[in-house]
DNA sequence: CCAATCCATATTTGGTCGAC
DNA sequence: GTCGACCAAATATGGATTGG
C-alpha cells in the first residue's frame, strides 16, 4: 500500500484528520526534543488541539514542564518589548522619557496590585461589604458611563489623519498598560470633575466646570510645535495640529450633582493650568484604557497621544 | 556515505551544530507549518538560536507574523489562568452554570477583540480621529468616576460576613473577565443612567433618578431565601441580606446634565422591573470589573454576587 | 567562512489491521 | 472507538561537494 502523497490543506476527513494530528504532534514533539537538545538551545511549541466538541480545547506544550514555557514565551515578550522600544527610538527624549517613567510606576503597580490580589486570595486580607443601593449606584453609574462613552464615540467622525507608524507605537503603548493601578494619585490634580449625578456621602461638593472646546490655549511646558523641537520623524510630522489638549476649563455645564477631585499636588490650584492637564495620573489613563474596548480603540491612540506622547 | 546515527545528544563541534541547527530549524518549521495545516489547528514555535557571541539572540518563530504568536501565546496564558482558577470546582451547580456562560461570552468577545486588534494592526481598519476637547472630557470624566468610587468606598464600612468561599468565587469570577468587550447590549435595559455631567453631543436627555437606598423591594424572579431553594453549600448561607439589589428606582437627586439609556429589549420599560436589574449585562459587568483595582475588589465580589451568583 | 546542492540513509507517517 | 504495530513510500537530514 505505502504511503500516498499529502496535499498540502485542511484534511477533510475529520477522522483521518484527528488521527494525523496525533500522529504528527508526536513527531513534532520529538523532533523539537532532539532539536532543542541536539543545539543546546530554548525552543517551545504550544498546539492548540482541534476542539473536541464538547470540553474547551486543551493546549499541548512542549516543553511539558509548563514553567520552561512561560519562561521562553516570557523571554519573547521581553525581546519583542525591546523590539518595540527599539521602534520608538526615533521618539524624542521628552516622550521616551515619559514613556519610561510611565513604565516603571506601572510595573510597581501591577506588584502592589497582584500582592493584594494574592493576600485576598489567601485570606490575609479583611473583607468588607457594602451596601446594595451603593453598589447598584455603582453599576447604573458604570453603565451611564458607558452608554455617554458610545454616544460621544459616534459623535466622532472628524479625522485627523493619524499616520499608521503613530497608530502602531500608540496601540503598542496601550497594550503595555493592561492592569489596573490603585495609586491615590489618581486625580488629576485642580481638575475639577465632571459630577456622576451623585452626592451621596460625598461630603465636598461643589460646581463642576468642564472643558470648554472653544477655549484653548498651547501649554509653555509642552512642546507645541515638535516639527521645529524634535522633528523626530513620523511621529513629529503627525504631531502638530493637537498640541492643544491642555486647556484652561471655563465655562461648560454644570450639574447639581456632583463632587470635586481637590488637588492633590503640582501647581495646579483653582485655575487649572496646562501642567496639571499633563499630568494627569496614569491610574486614570490606565483605567480609562481599560475601560474601553477596542472598537474604541482609536480612541486610545488619541489618548495616547495627549498622554504619552 | 549515507547518513549517520544520530546520538541525541549536544554535538560538540560548533560547526556541525550549527549546520544542524540550521537544517532542523527549516525543517521543524517546515514540519509545523505542515501540522498547523493539514491539521487547522493554532500551533506556534518559538526558538531561541545560540548566542552568536556579539549580538543578542534573536528569537526565531513561527508563524513568521509575530502577531499570531502573540495571539496564540495570549490564548495560551488564558489557558493556564483558566486552568488556575478551576481548582475550585467545589461550587453548586446553579454558580457553575454561569461561570461556564459567562466563560463561553468572555472567549467570544475575546475573540472579537483580538480580531480587531489585529485588523487594526494591519491597517485593515480604519483609523477615527477625535476631537480633543471630548478626549478630555473623557478622562476628566473617568477620573471623576474614580474619584467618586473611592469616595463611596471610604464610606462603605459595614460589613455582612461575606464568607471566604464566596469571596473566592467571586475573586475568581472577577479575574475571569480580564477584557473589555464590544457589545452593543452593554446597556442596562430600562435603567436610566445617572448623568455624567456632560450633554455636549448627547441628544436623547432626560431627568435621571437614581436608586434611592430607602427604596427597596425584594425581586419575585430571584431566589430571595436562598437557603430554602438552593442551599448550595457554602454560598448559600450568606446570601440571604442581600436578596434586595433589584430595586425600583425612585426619588433621588437630579441633574440638569444627563442622558438616559433606552430599554434595549426585557421587560422593563419606564419603571425599572427587578428583572431588568437582574439582566444588567455582561459587558456592564466587565467593565466595572475592569475599572477597578484591586483594592476595591471587595466591591467587585459584592457586584459578582448580585450580578451572576 | 557561508549557502546551496547532492546523495544515501535515517526517520516519519498515511493507511491498514488487529487487540482491546 | 482508541490504541499500537506494521509496512512502504515520503521526508528529513548528516556529510561531502561545489561555488562563491
Amino acid at each position: 500500500m505505502g504511503r500516498s502523497k499529502l496535499s498540502l490543506e485542511l484534511i477533510s476527513k475529520e477522522k483521518s484528520r484527528n488521527t494525523t494530528f496525533q500522529k504528527r504532534k508526536k513527531g513534532l514533539k520529538k523532533k523539537i526534543y532532539e532539536f532543542s537538545t541536539l543545539c543546546g538551545v530554548d525552543a517551545c511549541l504550544i498546539i492548540y488541539g482541534p476542539k473536541h466538541g464538547d470540553r474547551p480545547v486543551e493546549p499541548e506544550i512542549w516543553p511539558e514542564n509548563s514553567g520552561e514555557v512561560v519562561r521562553i514565551i516570557n523571554r519573547y515578550n521581553e525581546h519583542s518589548k525591546e523590539e518595540r522600544e527599539k521602534r520608538n527610538l526615533n521618539l524624542s527624549d521628552f516622550f521616551l522619557d515619559r514613556k519610561k517613567k510611565a513604565e516603571e510606576e506601572l510595573s510597581k503597580l501591577r506588584r502592589n496590585n497582584e500582592e493584594a490580589y494574592y493576600s485576598f486570595q489567601t485570606g490575609d486580607d479583611q473583607i468588607n461589604d457594602f451596601k446594595e443601593d451603593q453598589l447598584w449606584e455603582l453599576v447604573t453609574s458604570l453603565d451611564g458611563k458607558l452608554k455617554f462613552m458610545r454616544t460621544i464615540i459616534g459623535s466622532m467622525k472628524e479625522k485627523q489623519g493619524l499616520m499608521e507608524q503613530e497608530a502602531a507605537t500608540m496601540i503598542e503603548y496601550c497594550s503595555l498598560i493592561p492592569q489596573q493601578n490603585q495609586n491615590p494619585s489618581s486625580y488629576v490634580p485642580g481638575m475639577y470633575q465632571r459630577s456622576m449625578g451623585l452626592d451621596h456621602d460625598m461630603h465636598q461638593q461643589q460646581p463642576i466646570s468642564w472643558v470648554n472646546p472653544l477655549d484653548r490655549r498651547f501649554p509653555n511646558d509642552y512642546p507645541c510645535d515638535q516639527k521645529l523641537m524634535y522633528n523626530p520623524s513620523p511621529m513629529a510630522t503627525s504631531m502638530n495640529g493637537m498640541d492643544y489638549p491642555h486647556t484652561q476649563f471655563s465655562g461648560g455645564s454644570s450639574s447639581n450633582l456632583h463632587y470635586n477631585c481637590p488637588p492633590l499636588e503640582g501647581p495646579a490650584n483653582g485655575a487649572v493650568s496646562a501642567m496639571s492637564k499633563r499630568s494627569i495620573s496614569d491610574a486614570s489613563f490606565h483605567q480609562f484604557n481599560e475601560f474601553y474596548d477596542f472598537q474604541d480603540v482609536r480612541m486610545k491612540h488619541r489618548m495616547a497621544r495627549f498622554y504619552k506622547f
